[in-house]
DNA sequence: TGAATATATGAACATATATTCATTTAACCT
DNA sequence: AGGTTAAATGAATATATGTTCATATATTCA
């Protein structure tokens, strides 16, 4: 152990300088597929926003309409259908129409879990 | 039940539409403070990009440097280090400074958690 | 059918963000 | 001290993102 020396990295040209090739080896062995670390970023990109929380902290709870979470938020009926449609394409939310209305509530029990995890940091 | 009478909300203007008034005010009544949304939801956005989400996956099984993540990221070291600026900044991740080399790990377990949980999700 | 309501959508704009490049700080070694 | 390595930082730029406004769709009711 101790001091390590810097190696280098992919192939032929060698631009990359690595202090521990052993380490960048494992955290490539154990890393998930890119496919699958797109889906997991987004899922939190989609979290990491005040507005959309809100919006998913409310859906655990109740099911509620474009217009119900406008008045909650304090934004245009607009601006929440936007933000539903990024939830529904990533398959988080579902919707359920009756006459005009239409219900929108979780549709993901991961969704649920990670917003416990967070509120317990919160929490604390 | 059934149909619902469209309300209004906020005190003197009246502008905003609400079919139902009942849920936005228990919404309101359980939804935490500003604050506490602020800070979550940041925890989120800094997992919601592929590189930063590699990074702390990464970290959660070995301490690296910043060369290291670089390699195994096929990032500048430049670029990794703003990242890890971005994650100190939160308190997410620590630093260990070991002659010239510092090496980086997670501070937060609640991470690490929000991490499981999330890569559940995409196991299934 | 026609008016009204609830929501969705597209374009546009202003802001936020990630990366790059150049420079700086800090530690090591001779 | 001078040279080298590891990392941090600031400015600049290109891209992404959130909201607004105007318009379109879909449902209800008269």
């Amino acid at each position: 152990m101790g001091s390590a020396k810097a190696k280098c990295l992919d192939g032929d040209d060698c631009q990359v300088r690595v202090i521990h090739l052993d380490r960048v080896e494992q955290a490539r062995r154990e890393t998930v597929s890119a496919k699958e670390i797109e889906r997991l970023s987004s899922i939190y990109k989609i979290l990491g926003d005040p507005s959309r929380l809100k919006i998913v902290m409310a859906l655990k709870n109740v099911e509620m309409c474009v217009c119900d979470l406008a008045a909650f938020l304090g934004l245009t009926e607009s601006a929440v259908s936007h933000q539903l449609r990024r939830f529904r394409d990533l398959a988080l939310v579902k919707s359920r129409r009756d006459g005009q209305v239409i219900y929108y509530s979780l549709d993901d029990e991961h969704v649920a879990e990670l917003l416990n995890v967070g509120l317990e940091h919160v929490s604390e």
